[in-house]
DNA sequence: AATTGTATCTTGACAGTGTTAAGATTATAC
DNA sequence: GTATAATCTTAACACTGTCAAGATACAATT
């Protein structure tokens, strides 16, 4: 039995966790502050000791998960060589999956002003960090097309194939019958 | 000068359409009831006259689009030849580029319980209608495949294309390089 | 160790939301 | 012309995000 203490003492991490929890359960239509302020057992303007408001506990949130979905995409090329197209078919498969686990996911990270995407060739910071790993592999993938624009196309279409699959995949009543690597592969021999 | 009448003759059409510029303008977020009946001059509770609930309202502004995005559809391949590989790519161009010009649709349409997304090869009327034109047209193309799990993937394939990169389109942050004619080329002639 | 400051929490209030019940007004049907 | 049904209004309910004021407990300083 758990002494009720007047400070909460991990109270940030944790309602960014329940929430996490409520939007994958119920959807993100029931996440309120006053719902997840009473499964944490606190009073609902304690949140504003942690968070600015909904918003920005919200983008903590993504933040969240989104460090979840860098890494399991970080580490589907753990061991394999940057320039392998293997190694790309394994992060698209893991992109894919990902939001195949998780549905709820992908309208949650992808629809809102938090991300940042950016479809150049440089290297930046400011890109949504997952893409950004994604850019880096495909572009090294890519190190032989000399063209810079059918480059980018070539990105492009990478990515809107990994993203549009995840999107079909995480949408109701479709099941995805094809198969990410011939995907992906078809993309990339025919260029 | 309007003669403000107790009854206002043409609210359930006006309340979809003033709807539908809510969202479009100000964004999904601050589509209220009130503020709707507001803006149509009539009181908050006039809405459940014509509409059940909230999301009743938000199902038949769906349909609404949704019946514009047919539209364009059917439209780009009038006068063209159904197994033609011209005729599908008109229909993808024009596919992306209804996104393209109205970015809010994207998430207002694609994101809901509404949709009854079906990827099957049988026609069927449960579709969601723009994507069973899509899929009429697409299967036209595709009648020369024999193999009918190779069909679905191709299906697939031209799907998750226009999807994925209307997806990327209407996102933040991004615009498409690419083209989508020789994407859908790609994905064709390489199978 | 006592005091002070700061972080964290509470209660109470405000305006805004979707929704319902009861009743007023007007159009429609017989 | 009268009854019925459709459409609207006002009033209220429970819920939401947010803020101001004050209570509590932890941390730092003397």
């Amino acid at each position: 039995m758990e002494e009720k203490k007047y400070h909460h003492g991990n109270l940030k991490q944790e309602m960014i966790k329940e929430g996490i929890k409520l939007v994958t359960t119920k959807g993100d239509s029931e996440l309120s502050l006053r719902k997840l302020a009473s499964i944490c057992g606190v009073s609902a303007s304690a949140t504003y000791s942690h968070f600015k408001d909904k918003e920005e506990l919200i983008n903590e949130m993504k933040e969240y998960v989104t460090n979840e979905f860098y890494k399991i995409l970080d580490d589907s090329v753990k061991n394999l060589n940057k320039g392998d197209f293997n190694t790309i078919v394994s992060m698209g498969e893991a992109y894919v999956n990902f939001f195949i686990d998780n549905p709820t996911y992908f309208k949650f990270l992808f629809f809102s002003p938090y991300l940042k995407i950016n479809l150049s060739l440089e290297e930046d910071n400011n890109t949504y960090p997952p893409f950004r790993l994604f850019r880096e592999y495909a572009l090294a993938l890519l190190s032989n097309v000399s063209d810079d624009k059918k480059k980018l196309i070539l990105l492009t279409n990478m990515w809107a194939t990994v993203q549009g699959i995840s999107l079909l995949a995480t949408s109701s009543n479709v099941v995805y019958a094809g198969n990410i690597r011939e995907d992906l592969k078809r993309i990339l021999t025919n260029s």
